[in-house]
DNA sequence: GTGGTCTAGACCACT
DNA sequence: GTGGTCTAGACCACG
């Protein structure tokens, strides 16, 4: 259901936090739903539990599931309201960089013509292996 | 003229890059000009030198810039097209940013609304020092 | 009668060590009077047989009931004069916890205050979920 | 400066998180001030420099501090107002366990004579090594 | 030198 | 079984 990209710039545990937050808002990982354990999914993925401990204390922190030792983590009742809520805020990330481009030469025409262009797909967000920044 | 953000995420020599390139963009930085030495940046900047050495160095493996040994670097003649020309790489990565918020329950629509709002300024672009990915 | 929260930092059988002590202070359950059987309890609060019965054990150790196969658990007669006690060493923890405050820059007076402004309810005590130590 | 209990119950990286906040508030980690490296401060204290890696990112997370990777680890300038800021919240935390204390059978004016009993020193605060909850 | 990430493997308490 | 913490040791990019 996951997958990472263990080149990419961006940390492992990033990679899983937006998936999971993908998921979060496709309706698939269900409020009061369990998450994967930690073992399990750690196996599953290739990684080490300590790198998904860090990713689910992250998601965690960010109100999006809540831990209960002994018995799992479940995703938060309003989950899905956190996540909107904090996409609001990356619209400001957004305009930055759309502003950088615009400093390079690139017309906001043709970012409008960029953004029709986009069919939603479920994969890994935001993966800038390369170095261009 | 330049501004860095020593907390960014950004490491400060790709700041650099960012805003030569920008001040190149607008002019202010005219072909066949000299670009500022670099222990007299360094210290105006307040970074150490060979920060700054790596910025330069990445400027000129773009070609925007050439060294000339002895009496300093040069902004290359065709540094304006070679920015614009990069500038359309990037549009990959605003595409998956845009996907990303897309995906994160934002409409087109808004971000089209974002896009207008936007005024070019000079300053230190692509900041993103704060801990949403 | 009992409530736990899984999500709290605190066990589970804590939770309900508390509460039982809390209720036998207010006289909800007497001396000699018998408590909830294991199984019914746990089927009542949904939780783990197990958990229960590590709670009811806990109960047993500090001598505030005790077990009489066959015929059930009974709140000793010398509880509430146990819980008194005890709580003369909790008074440690709270003088460690108003240093806490008043090194992060409370009042001794805002603290007096705020002892005035309780008012004694019947609850899961102690409940701290939150991230702050 | 900074003391471990590696024996309590409170997280080594939580003890730390606190004592730093002690040291913040106190006046001898200033705003702007570098603290400790990593490595340094692990050596110093002889735990393993991830958990005080987890420490300061708590601090840093929190607002406390702010991290330039390759130069180090800066208190930020509203640090001391965060910390108030938190204190406040703490004091609800205070309330719960005087209530707790309170439905023990301790009463108000014996909370009190302990507030009045308390000197503040500088020291690790919180440690809980008994299993009285 | 700095911080950041990751792996491997262990131990603990709780359900 | 679950989550949480810790150690040891490694690697990377940045300054």
């Amino acid at each position: 259901m996951l997958g990472i990209d263990k080149f990419s710039r961006v940390p492992i545990y990033e990679q899983i936090v937006s998936q999971i937050e993908t998921h979060i808002m496709l309706g698939e990982y269900k409020p009061e739903q369990a998450l994967p354990s930690v073992r399990a999914l750690a196996v599953e993925l290739g990684i080490n539990p300590n790198t998904l401990q860090k990713a689910y204390a992250e998601l965690e922190r960010k109100g999006l599931c809540q831990s209960a030792p002994g018995s799992g983590r479940f995703v938060s009742r309003d989950a899905v309201a956190v996540i909107k809520e904090q996409a609001k805020m990356k619209l400001e990330q957004f305009k930055s960089i759309a502003g950088e481009l615009i400093r390079s030469g690139i017309t906001k025409e043709e970012l409008v013509e960029a953004l029709k262009s986009i069919t939603v797909s479920l994969s890994a967000p935001g993966r800038e292996g390369s170095d261009e920044a």
